[in-house]
DNA sequence: CTGAAAGCGCTAACAC
DNA sequence: GTGTTAGCGCTTTCAG
């Protein structure tokens, strides 16, 4: 690997002059900066990135930490990310935290060890401890909450209306005739699952259908959860006509124990769910869903956090981002009266 | 952020002691050791990792660079890659190409400027260019291509068996009936393309059937691709009764072709194909696949690289590690004479 | 065992 | 415009 003195000496120049040209900043002459330039070609010069970053105390470098990996929404959030920093020379870096907050915390003290610049944060579902975010916002680090936003820390956030598609969707619900909804819900730690499960209770007020507390069970937004607690539901008396799912991983639980007791959805109780479910155009049953702009989120959380990096004066105050979902009805959630009239 | 300056200040010991308390390779007497500790908890002290990257030349960073992350079968091997990558300390920065050579050739070279000691390299699909691998290569860094191998250079792999496991699935569509079997496969440049197909042949040939050109189209493993060459296959006279879907994207792809058409699987034409869709097993119709052990593969291929990283000497010649995949039976490709029987 | 000091590759004053 | 040099925070000889 050559450095900037063995492209200094074959060009014979200074190693100022050579970080002048690939800087930029500084004007060098043309004869001078033809030799430089030469030199790097001839050697195949790539500047030490480690090496300036020490110097200049920015790493370019951005970490992102995500709740699940294994929920397929995750992945398009992460590659938004991915896309606005690389446009902006930013390195995203990953990680998965399997909804742990104690492996939140050790993240984060990586993160802060390499120094990232800036860090986007799905916060794990576990706890409502930010003690170790409130720590890296202390060492400098900037940071922006996305989709879950933690409460008791003045951050900079992009997320969805959860209420209003949870309450949309539930309304649909009940537009097509269903009037006992149950609802699949996450950790009440977690904002998302609170503001869904307002929505549910806002559209249900709305038609004047008491909220049933039996109908509400919660988990933890995993497939397993989901599969658990409907078959809990559906095994007590006064089971529900239609299933609302707090997320798509929760909703493939759902579909799951709703075979395994032998029905058949929509036929036999019908499903929404907030996310989507992957490739739910072409699988069957095609499931109802209230879509989530995620590469959006991720784009936009990237590129606030940048735009903070790059600009700090801009931002004076934590900017709260609130992006609109939108519901997409598809057939587990057709209408019983269609139902009847085919049986 | 604290410096290791001025944690010896406060622990009136020099430097040096310090950082060898904190490698533990230099012994350091007991009084020492408890006042350096001390001033390292008070001064809330997290060696700064740039600085020892610098000063040690590794960066304890791996590389990994996707061909398509939209792909569900990748996010599972990151996965595995991530998991064996933070229990040895080494950090995964993850990339998509969207199988560009351009970009993968982009991303070493960023890779490289921010000296990664190792990568972990998923080929892109558009070209059999390696000369950016063998550049990274001479520049002193590790590589194990993983999945898609690609020729003309002489670096370790970890993949599947490609060939045996397209026969397992082919034979199988031969063995409930099928005798016209379309396959759709990815560009011939992969390796993963032309094993597929030779795995095709195979079981056509054991059985004594023909292998037809008509049938065998090639694509991008993309899922518009595969949509594309299914209504290509299924407009031309000579129908196949099944078939064979190179990688899950083209098979969704496949999916939504037989839909437009109009028509049903598994009811008018089978469907088997090489991975798996996600939770095939509860949505419908669920797709026999050929099962990929794909996170253990990202597992094996990192912990690979790790071992290469610190025991250069054990590792003298390139390793290839090949495993094997799994055919799973389901409702896609179930017996014609069941179909009809039921019609 | 412990301290002093050199130096990793780069940037940014600062002199000329 | 260009060269010289200090120093980013750390590890690692090398004396003592």
């Amino acid at each position: 690997m050559a450095t900037i003195k063995e492209v200094a000496k074959k060009a014979r120049v200074s190693v100022g002059t050579v970080s002048n040209v690939l800087s930029g900043s500084v004007p060098v002459s043309h004869g001078l900066k033809t030799r430089v330039l030469a030199a790097i070609q001839a050697l195949d010069y790539h500047p030490d990135h480690v090496a300036r970053s020490l110097k200049t105390k920015a790493t370019k470098t951005l970490g992102m930490v995500i709740s699940d990996i294994t929920n397929p929404f995750f992945p398009q959030m992460v590659r938004g990310a991915e896309d606005a920093a690389w446009k902006r020379g930013f390195l995203l870096i990953t990680f998965n935290t399997d909804d742990r907050i104690e492996r939140e915390r050790q993240v984060l003290t990586v993160l802060r060890a390499r120094r990232a610049d800036g860090l986007l944060i799905v916060h794990a579902g576990d706890s409502a401890d930010v003690s170790h975010i409130q720590a890296s916002l202390n060492a400098g680090i900037e940071v922006v909450c996305v989709d879950r936003i933690p409460t008791g820390i003045d951050v900079d956030t992009v997320s969805v209306n959860n209420t209003d598609g949870a309450r949309d969707a539930v309304a649909h619900l009940i537009e097509v005739g269903h009037r006992r909804i149950g609802i699949l819900i996450g950790p009440p730690a977690l904002d998302i699952s609170r503001q869904r499960l307002r929505g549910y209770e806002l559209a249900l007020e709305a038609s004047g259908i008491p909220v049933d507390p039996r109908l509400i069970l919660r988990g933890d937004f995993r497939e397993e959860s989901g599969r658990q607690l409907t078959l809990e539901m559906l095994s007590k008396p006064g089971r529900p006509s239609a299933l609302f799912a707090g997320n798509a991983m929760m909703a493939v639980g759902a579909l799951r124990a709703i075979a395994e007791v032998g029905l058949e959805c929509p036929d036999d109780i019908a499903l929404a769910t907030f996310d989507e479910i992957p490739f739910s155009n072409v699988l069957r049953p095609q499931v109802t869903g209230v879509a989530q702009p995620v590469y959006q989120m991720g784009y936009q959380a990237a590129e606030l956090l940048i735009d903070k990096l790059e600009h700090p004066e801009k931002h004076p105050r934590p900017v709260h981002i609130v992006l609109e979902a939108e519901l997409r009805i598809r057939e587990s959630s057709s209408h019983p009266a269609e139902l009847s009239a085919r049986a």
